[in-house]
DNA sequence: GAATTGGTTTTCGCCTACAGTCTACGGCGC
DNA sequence: GCGCCGTAGACTGTAGGCGAAAACCAATTC
């Protein structure tokens, strides 16, 4: 028992540090990045960013350093910092390794779910679709992302839930601005999807989640012509 | 065109540019890191990092963000870096994502290769089986690691290539205590891939490759009882 | 003897300053 | 008028320094 002072254990809350300011630099930029506020190809000029950010440059450098490992910037030496312009033909590799780690992840949790954990993907799916019949494109996207990523914690495989989480990410940067054309119909296959899931069907998972990623990737090449 | 002097190419060796300290800072790391010179559980201090490198800390705790984001150290808030420990289990998962990763650049690069390909996947074959019978396990690593390279390459996904990398680079951290143990029948399969490869066989090519990285995967699994 | 508390030291996080390098622009010669 | 060179500006790369938080250790109290 670590607690001897007679509080319960929750009645302190854990005093809100700000955390590293890196951290939070990270964060902004990212953000800046997704929503488009900072242009795919636009030079990032770091002592801009810190005075914008009302930080010095070494956070905001660090930041980039680790966005640049993520792809999401490309850091030119002695030149500085460019938010990544992501090709057509990067976005297709993209996809398709998402299709790779997603079916994989399927293929998991069907093996490994349990009937409570079904009981909280129905639960994540009904929401979605509340979501998208009252044409809450955002909320939609989120909750996409969320059923995903509880697929994922099912799977148990921490490893490829960190890669699957950068490249989904950045699917979904590239993907939001489709995101509206697709909606009633995914949430369809996400049912299929759960539905095999909760037979404990590896196969029938694994090729229903390929079809679905496929799916949007087939609807990505076609907006890109 | 774009030469005005008459000069070839590659006759200007380009300006050996030292290129940037950080980078530099970062592959002594991983050299250190991988070689096991600085241990699992250790604790990075950056000025004494530094001070052994001749470097100011400033590129020292650039490359330790690097490394962090790649798995290699664990950067606990306020504390510093530490040398990752991997778990058994991790390494299990990293394992079962290599094979997930591999197999797909197998069954690609069975969808693309030509003849000259694979001549170049026969010569790294032909160099890799001569380390081994020389007993050179370190040359033996490097052609594993060279003809996986090469595979990837042939695959033709950046993003994949990419991912792929990393987790080999880990694995082969992890592997490199019982690589020893695993001479000629690793490459007896890599024969069997590049055949496989060369038939264009992809579904062939897949099951081979998967078949190879899990035959490693085992071996460890039995090493860490 | 065990736990706590206070001070001390180490180390990190961040800021500021300086040097090297690349880019852009204006002047000069052809 | 056209192209080259030199200079100025801006930005990055690196170094050093200060304040603060965490870990460590010893003295003290129960």
């Amino acid at each position: 028992m670590l607690p001897t002072t007679g509080l319960p254990q929750g009645a302190v809350p854990k005093l809100e540090r700000p955390g590293p300011l890196r951290d939070r630099v990270y964060e902004a930029l990212l953000e800046l990045i997704t929503t488009r506020a900072l242009q795919p190809g636009q030079h990032l000029v770091e002592s801009e960013l810190a005075g914008h950010l009302g930080v010095s440059r070494q956070p905001v450098r660090e930041a980039l350093q680790r966005l640049s490992t993520e792809g999401w910037v490309d850091l030119r030496p002695a030149q500085g910092a460019f938010v990544h312009e992501p090709t057509d033909e990067e976005a297709d590799q993209l996809l398709s390794v998402r299709t790779l780690l997603e079916a994989e992840a399927a293929r998991l949790a069907a093996a490994n779910a349990g009937a409570d954990a079904v009981a909280a993907l129905e639960k994540l799916c009904d929401e979605g679709e509340k979501a998208v019949d009252a044409d809450d494109v955002d909320g939609a996207v989120a909750m996409n992302a969320r059923l995903h990523a509880k697929v994922m914690e099912l799977a148990g495989n921490t490893v490829l839930a960190g890669l699957a989480a950068q490249v989904d990410r950045r699917v979904r940067w590239y993907y939001t601005p489709v995101a509206r054309q697709r909606g009633h119909r995914s949430w369809i296959e996400h049912r299929e999807l759960i539905a095999a899931i909760a037979d404990r069907d590896e196969e029938r998972a694994t090729a229903v989640m390929r079809a679905h990623t496929e799916h949007t990737r087939k609807m990505y090449r076609e907006r890109e012509k």
